[in-house]
RNA sequence: GGUCCCGUAGCUCAGCUGGAUAGAGCGGCGGACUUCUAAUCCGCAGGUCGUAGGUUCGAGCCCUACCGGGAUCACCA
């Protein structure tokens, strides 16, 4: 046996050198080792990593073929790991010596932390979720919870130090209608008087105003004031035409999705009149006709003016959504470092863009309106401060960073906010970039799709958005339903098996919804939400609990046998070979802030282990050194899976 | 109209800095449990990678145009 000591390259790097040198030696021609194209070699090959030599046939003037015949006989010669090759057109194979993986896996088996990264000294900020405190959580805030937990737990694991923060949205105008709405229709009723989830109950208020304000809305419409609106409006011949326009887009939207359903599509709700009322009037109404309207603006003022019933309303009222979202954020396994709430932040900003003024960043129009100019950056001009010196969303924004920054002094900010916000991050980015912020190069606006149904987009008016609470319900609702046809806890006690549905039903859940790559739109079949077979979180905690299985039958083992295993299976190869490959997945991916591809990793890895589980014996393999070096393997496998599954925010049980 | 994102099998999705015959899962069909958990495994069927050009030894990936879906272009948040 070569001796093999440890050295600083890793595999890959090793074999870039070797080509780097051999095409030295050979043609003489100096080339980088990040140009070399090197794969996996594909399943129908023989090898484990593939050189592509193709573009050294001009410096070589050979055939590709002869030139990886040439490297690779160099690569075995010079790189003690490679024990062999074979050529096929111009990809050269490369096979790694069995010495090599056991030795490697020998070198992790001791490893508690492998896959982790050492600290690299850097902090980063993960913000995510922040709702607002006038309903209840849904889909969508699912789909950023967990790409938020995800790539928070992905960042640590790659060396960061996190802080997970969120930005509560707790004033504004949507709070206090839900407020009104209790004050007027509530008798005094509370979330304990009632027996309802606390953010559900101010949910309900909030519904309940929308709904008193479309019945003033609609008889208003009917009345002389309304009619003048609509007639003034018709008069306009410019306003008309855009709605027009506009309506005929609706129209046509509307006809495909009515299609689509196989539902019937009517014209009457497509009118121009209705168009007016609906999406043109609608703002207007309620900031200047509507009681509604106007009691729940006045609320807002007195909120600002620090009224004390009015707080204290608020106060209760916030309290009871906390509640309930606790409870949500309990049940989905995540917790955050530090709460910041926009009714402390939303008049933060000013000061800086009065620094920002002096330094020329931003500047006063004549009603003393403040702007930024970013037109040479291919964006606008954004307002950043009103002409009364009110702040806007943006201000806030603003103040609110530099705030997190004096708070940890992070390196980087990472903010999980929906595609829709894309403009605002980039403006945003650019304006803290502008200001000299220390963190401005590292910040990233982790952006992502929308959630649609079967169904088509979810809308709160037409009530298809799918709650979380219900979800998480119903995804261990099946966990359950599936265990009890199985019939494999049957010794456990309830509590126990509770704990063991509720892990299987999320894992699904959260498998399903984090291994769609986050930019894209995703479709979000509730069927498919709750398979557990194929592509899914039970399937890849069923590899590790089949692993579990194992090591429990196994007992105490004397690993050391291991060692003498010599000539590994190719299954055996594909699942060291990944296991490798893992710490610089979960680098990439926390340098593209993408848990997707973690969770790919993990259906890869398990996959692999099932076809290896059910292809080879591990307690009865036919040699004593066979059964150590599987059970070792297996060992090795379990622990990945399981941190590949933790960075995912899936829990893995050791029986299922 | 300007800008941005997406378009891969019936459906849901992979496809790493351009590399071999484009891969999984679900659904369909057919097999494998007296043997370490069958929430598993194996086989079959299923593709003009939205369309058309271009760059390249080589394009699902890069460039251009167009088509389709979505978002955004607020002194809303």
């Amino acid at each position: 046996m070569r001796p093999h000591k440890l050295l600083p390259m890793n595999i890959i790097e090793r074999i870039q050198h070797g080509v780097v040198d051999a095409v030295k030696t050979l043609y003489g021609a100096d080339i980088t080792p990040e140009s070399i194209t090197m794969n996996s070699t594909r399943k129908e090959f023989e090898g484990d990593y593939t050189v592509v030599v193709f573009p050294y046939a001009k410096v070589a003037r050979k055939k590709p073929e002869q030139i990886g015949e040439e490297v690779g006989a160099q690569l075995v010669e010079q790189v003690a790991e490679i024990s062999g090759y074979n050529v096929i057109k111009g990809f050269l194979n490369l096979s790694v010596s069995d010495d090599f993986w056991v030795q490697f896996l020998d070198r992790i088996a001791g490893q508690d932390n492998y896959g982790r990264q050492a600290p690299n000294g850097q902090k980063v900020m993960v913000e995510f979720s922040s709702p607002n405190t006038n309903k209840p959580l849904h889909l969508g805030h699912i789909r950023n919870i967990l790409l938020g937990w995800s790539t928070a737990q992905i960042l640590e694991a790659a060396g960061y130090e996190v802080v997970k923060v969120q930005v509560v949205n707790d004033r504004g105008i949507a709070i206090c209608k839900s407020m009104l709405a209790w004050q007027r229709f509530g008798e005094g009723a509370t979330p304990a008087s009632t027996g309802t989830k606390g953010d559900h109950f101010v949910g309900e208020y909030y519904v309940r105003f929308e709904q008193e304000f479309q019945k003033e809305y609609d008889a208003w419409q009917a009345s002389t004031a309304g009619q003048q609106a609509l007639q003034q409006f018709l008069a306009d011949e410019k306003a008309v035409k855009k709605a027009e326009k506009a309506l005929a887009e609706a129209r046509k939207k509307a006809k495909n999705e009515a299609a689509r359903q196989g539902e019937t599509y009517t014209e009457e709700a497509h009118t121009l009149e209705r168009y007016f009322f609906k999406n043109i009037y609608k703002n207007t109404y309620f900031n200047e006709y509507s009681e509604l309207g106007q009691a729940a603006k006045a609320m807002l003022l007195k909120w600002e003016a620090g009224d004390e019933e009015v707080m204290q309303l608020w106060k209760q009222m916030n309290a009871w959504v906390y509640e309930g979202f606790d409870e949500t954020y309990d049940k989905l396994g995540v917790s955050f470092d530090k709460l910041y709430f926009e009714s402390d932040t939303y008049l933060l900003g000013r000061d800086a863009v009065k620094q920002g003024l002096e330094k020329g960043v931003f500047y006063e129009k004549e009603d003393g309106s403040v702007w930024i100019d970013l037109t040479d950056a291919k964006l606008d001009h954004k307002l950043v401060l009103r002409k009364d010196g009110t702040s806007v969303y943006i201000t806030q924004d603003i103040g609110t960073a530099q705030e997190r920054y004096k708070d940890f002094g992070v390196d980087k900010m990472v903010y999980v906010v929906a595609d829709e916000q894309d403009y605002h991050f980039q403006v945003l980015f650019e304006t803290l970039r502008r200001l000299g912020a220390p963190y401005a190069d590292g910040l990233f606006h982790l952006s992502y799709g929308m959630v649609d149904l079967p169904t088509g987009k979810m809308k709160s008016r037409e009530g298809t958005v799918v709650d979380a609470d219900d979800l998480i319900a119903e995804v261990v609702a099946e966990a359950k339903n599936n265990a009890e046809e199985r019939d494999t806890l049957s010794d456990l006690n309830a509590e126990a098996q509770q704990e063991i549905m509720r892990q299987v039903g999320l894992a699904a859940l959260k498998f399903f919804i984090i291994k769609v790559q986050p930019q894209k739109r995703m479709t979000f079949d509730p069927k498919e939400s709750v398979d557990m077979q194929g592509q899914t979180g039970p399937y890849v905690q069923n590899a590790y609990v089949r692993i579990q299985s194992v090591l429990r039958k196994a007992g105490e083992q004397d690993l050391s046998a291991a060692s003498a295993y010599k000539k590994l299976e190719t299954a055996e190869r594909d699942l060291i070979a990944q296991l490798y490959a893992f710490p610089a997945l979960i680098a990439e991916a926390a340098e593209a802030y993408d848990p997707s591809s973690v969770a790919n990793f993990s259906y890869d890895l398990a996959k692999s282990y099932h076809r290896f589980y059910h292809d080879y014996s591990i307690l009865n393999a036919e040699t004593k050194a066979a059964k150590a070096f599987r059970i070792k393997l297996s060992k090795a496998v379990a622990h990945s899976l399981k941190l590949a599954l933790e960075l995912l925010g899936i829990e893995v049980p050791s029986r299922m």
